[in-house]
DNA sequence: ACGCTCACTCTACGACCGTTGAGCGAGGGG
DNA sequence: CCCCTCGCTCAACGGTCGTAGAGTGAGCGT
C-alpha cells in the first residue's frame, strides 16, 4: 500500500461506510435499512460501523442531508433546482426525503429546510400574497420530485423533459406576477 | 347484551381492530406500527388480530386505501379535493400516504391512483400539453397535502384557508387555458 | 528487530418483532 | 339443564435488529 498513514486508511474506510449508508438509506429508508446491510455493502463488519459513527441515528444524520440553500437568486434558483432534479437525485437527498414521512427527525429536517426556502422565495417576490405563491411553488417542486423519483408516475415517460422545463418557465412567470 | 348473535359481536370487534389499525398505520407508518400496539389500542390480544386478518400486510391492505376517483367532473373535482384536504385527512388515506416512500406496495397503490387521476384530468382538458398540465396539477396537490398534513410547514399557519382556496381557483384557470 | 498501537473481526446479549397453537370460559342450541 | 361451540387470551418460538466487549493481526515507531 502507498505510504499513507493508518489514519488515512481509517478515514477512507469511514468514507466507504458513509457512501454505503447513503445508498442503503436512500433505497430503503431509515427503518428498513440495517447496520449489517450497510456494513456488508461497505465490505466491513457491523460493529466497525458503530465504532465509526456511534449509532444508527448518528450515521443517518451524517449520511442524509439536503443541498444547501443558496442565499439569493430565489426565482432563478428554482429553475436550477427543477432542472437538476430532472436528472437523478443525490443519494444523501434521497435518503432524507424517503424517511421524511416515517422518521420524526427526518421530517423536522425537511420541514426546516422547506420553511427556509419559502421564506427566502417570498422575500424576493412582490405582492401581499407573496408568501402564498412561495408556498405553492415550494410544495409543487416537492410534489414533482416525489412523483418523479419515488412514485415514478407514468406521465413522466410521456412528457419530454423539455416540456417540463418550459412549464417551469411559465411557472416562474406566474410567480413573479401579482395575483 | 342485546340479542345480537356472537357473529355480530365478532364483527364489531373486527371493526374496532380495523379502526385502531388505521390510526396506528396513519400515525407511524406500516413498518413502525406493531400488531401488539394495534391490538392494545383496540383492547384485545395480539393474536386475535392475526385470527381476524391473517397477517400484518393483509391488515394494512384492509386498513389503508385512497378515496375512490370520481369518474367525471375533473377540474371541479380538484377544487373539492383541495377544499376537503384543507381539513383533516381520513386515517385510511393518511396510512397509505405515510408509507408510500418506504413500502413498495403502498407506493404502487398511490402510483396507480395518481396515474389514473392524471389520465382522467388530462382527458377533460384541451391542448396538446394537457397531459403536462394534469401532471403538474396532480403532483402539486400531492405536494400541498404532504407539506400541510405531514411536514406541517410554518407557512400554513400564516396563510388563511381562504387564500388557499382562491389560489386553487387561479390554478384551475391556468389549467383550463392553453399554455 | 521488537513491541505496541489500533483498525478491524468475532461472538454474544437483550429487546422486540410477526406469528402459532393450545387452553379457557361464557353463552346459545338441543 | 347439559354440552359444545367459538371468541378470545396465554405462552412461546424463531428470527432479526442495534449494540457492546473481547480478541487478533498487521504495520508503524523506536
Amino acid at each position: 500500500m502507498t505510504p499513507t498513514s493508518r489514519d488515512a486508511k481509517r478515514a477512507r474506510t469511514a468514507q466507504r461506510i458513509l457512501e454505503a449508508a447513503r445508498q442503503e438509506f436512500a433505497a430503503h429508508g431509515f427503518d428498513a435499512a440495517t447496520i449489517r446491510g450497510i456494513a456488508g455493502a461497505a465490505g466491513v463488519d457491523a460493529s466497525l460501523v458503530m465504532q465509526h459513527y456511534g449509532s444508527k441515528a448518528a450515521l443517518f444524520t451524517a449520511a442524509a442531508q439536503l443541498p444547501g440553500t443558496d442565499r439569493e437568486g430565489a426565482a432563478e434558483h428554482l429553475l436550477d433546482v427543477l432542472t437538476v432534479r430532472l436528472g437523478d437525485l443525490p443519494p444523501e437527498t434521497s435518503a432524507l426525503l424517503r424517511s421524511m414521512l416515517t422518521v420524526p427527525e427526518a421530517a423536522a429536517a425537511v420541514r426546516t429546510h422547506l420553511d427556509e426556502r419559502v421564506d427566502n422565495l417570498a422575500r424576493s417576490l412582490d405582492g401581499d400574497d407573496a408568501r402564498l405563491r412561495a408556498l405553492l411553488t415550494v410544495s409543487g417542486i416537492l410534489g414533482l420530485t416525489l412523483t418523479q423519483h419515488f412514485l415514478k408516475l407514468r406521465a413522466f415517460d410521456d412528457v419530454p423533459h423539455e416540456s417540463l422545463l418550459r412549464a417551469a418557465h411559465i411557472w416562474t412567470a406566474y410567480l413573479s406576477g401579482t395575483s
